[in-house]
RNA sequence: CGAGUAAGCUAUGCGGUAGCUUAGCGGAUGUACGCUAAGAGGAAAGUCCGAGCAUCACAGAGCAGGAUAGCUGCUAACGGCAGCCGAGGGUGACCUCCGAGCCAGUGCAACAGAAAUAUACCGCCGCUUUUGCGGUAAGGGUGGAAAGGCGAGGUAAGAGCUCACCGGGUCGUCGGUGACGGCGACGCCAUGUAAACCUUAUCCGAUGCAACUCCAAUGGUAAGCGUUAAAAGUCAAUGGCUGCUCGUCAGACUUGCGCUUAUAGGAGGCUAAAGGCGUAUGGCAACAUACGCACAAGAUAGAUUACCGCACUCGACAAAACUCGGCUUAUAGGCUUAGUCGCACA
RNA sequence: GUGGGUAUAGCGUAGUUGGUUAACGCGUCAGUUUGUGGCACUGAAGACCGUGGGUUCGAAUCCCACUACCCACC
C-alpha cells in the first residue's frame, strides 16, 4: 500500500480506541487519530461475534481490499482502527470502498476543520 | 420398478482487471521494482488417544497413581484397524456391543413383600381336635430378582424324586494357534451390581516447537513509576481560564537520569514425510514386499484474495501454525461399484 | 499448545456417597390484615436437573460423546 504501515502495538489500538474519533457504518467501525507523521497505519480487528475463522479471515481481506482501493480518497497522517460489525457478514468489498470514498473523509475533514475553525 | 445395506470418489467451473506470501532469475548490493513458478481440508475443526522430534531426569526393582480389557493378527505405536468367537437386532444384504473376574474379600439392593440369600403369609396334605404339630415351593400375591423352564410319570399333598426337550454347571474327549465349538457322562445348594470399592493381566519417567539450538547485546531493549519553586527540547494537533487571538496552566511526544520488573530482538527448528498414486507378488483382510511414476504452502498481527463477466444442477461444513497415524463431531448436493428384500413380466 | 471447572423453578444457591414426590431464599399469584398501599401472616403455582446415548430393577448423581460459558499456565 501507498502510504500505509500496518500497526502492531497493544498502545497504538488503545490510544486509538480511547484518544481518537469514530465513524460508524452497517459494517465497519473507524477509530482514527493524528500521528503526526507523513504516512498512515492501518489496524483491522475482527472480533469472535462475527463467526468462525472462515467468516473473520474474509471480514479482514475485504476490509483490506476495500482500503487499498479507496488510499487516495483517505487524508494522510492517521491511526486507523477499523473494527468489523456484524452487518460485515455477506458483504461485498464495494460496499466498504463507497464508505471509505465517500462518508469517512467527509467526517475527517469535518472535525479536521472543526478543530481549526475552534482554535 | 420400489425400498434398503455396504464400500469408495468428489466438494461449482471458466475468463478478465487489480493485488498478497514464498522461491528462482534479472536488477540492485539497505531496499524499491520487473518476469516466471507454486500457494488450505476431508474434516485443516474438536484436542479424545498414539508416535516422531527436542530438552531435563534416570543403577536396578517395587509401591502408589493413571490407562486398557473376548481371541488371533496388522502397525513405529495406539484406547486404532482387520478377521474370527460369543451375545443382541434385522425377512435379508448387514449392523451393534467399555465383551476379563461377584467360586478372593468388602459394600449396596429403596418401596413392596411372610421372607432378599434367607424364609412358610395365604393355600395344599396328614395327624390332633378347634388350637397346635409335621410335611410341602404345585398355586396365590409383592418385586427387577423368590429353590432353572415346560410337559409327563410319581405322591397323602408335593418336590430333578424320575424321564423327554430346552437352559446352565463340572469332568472327560475330539476339533481349532486361540477366544470357543461339537459329542458323551454326572447332575441342578442358589440373585443382581465391578460405567461400586476391588482382584487379575498388560502398558506408562516429566515437559512440550512459546520444546530446544545458535547469533548479537548485556553501559542494550521493552513496560511501569519517579525526576516539578519545571532536567532539556518540540507542539500546526487535546483540555481549562474566554466564543476567538495572545498569554498561561495542565497535557502529549522526543531525549537524558534514577528505581523496579521482564528478557525481549534476529536466525535456525520449518517441512521430502513410518507421505501419495499405479502395477505385480504374498495374505480372507488389515497390511507387507518389490518396481515405476508424479508431487515441493511454510506465514509470524499471520499470505493463498478482491471486483467484474459467462455457464449450470445456483455451490454445504469449514482456514494450515512442528510433523505424522487414528478417533470423534459438522456437512448442500452429485457420482461409481457390489450384495439384499419386495412386486411385476419373460 | 496444555490443564481445570460450571450448567438445577423467573433470579441466586443446596442436593453429586444411585432409592420413592428434587430442598432453601428472593421474586410471582391468591387470600387475611388496613380507610388505601407497604410491612407482616397464611397458602399455591412454577423444574423431564444443558443436549443425546449407555450401565443399572432404578440416574440430577455413574460412564461416553457433544453444546455453551468461565478460569489458569507457558
Amino acid at each position: 500500500m501507498l502510504f500505509t504501515t500496518v500497526m502492531k502495538s497493544n498502545k497504538e489500538f488503545s490510544r486509538a480506541y480511547n484518544k481518537g474519533r469514530y465513524c460508524v457504518s452497517r459494517e465497519v467501525c473507524v477509530y482514527y487519530i493524528r500521528n503526526s507523521s507523513p504516512f498512515n497505519k492501518l489496524g483491522i480487528t475482527t472480533s469472535k461475534k462475527l463467526g468462525n475463522a472462515v467468516q473473520r479471515n474474509r471480514a479482514r481481506r475485504i476490509i483490506r481490499a476495500a482500503y487499498r482501493l479507496s488510499e487516495e480518497f483517505i487524508p494522510i497522517g492517521f491511526d486507523m482502527v477499523v473494527v468489523a460489525r456484524s452487518g460485515i457478514i455477506g458483504k461485498k468489498s464495494t460496499d466498504i470502498e463507497r464508505f471509505f470514498k465517500g462518508r469517512l473523509p467527509d467526517e475527517i475533514r469535518r472535525s479536521e476543520n472543526e478543530r481549526a475553525f475552534k482554535k
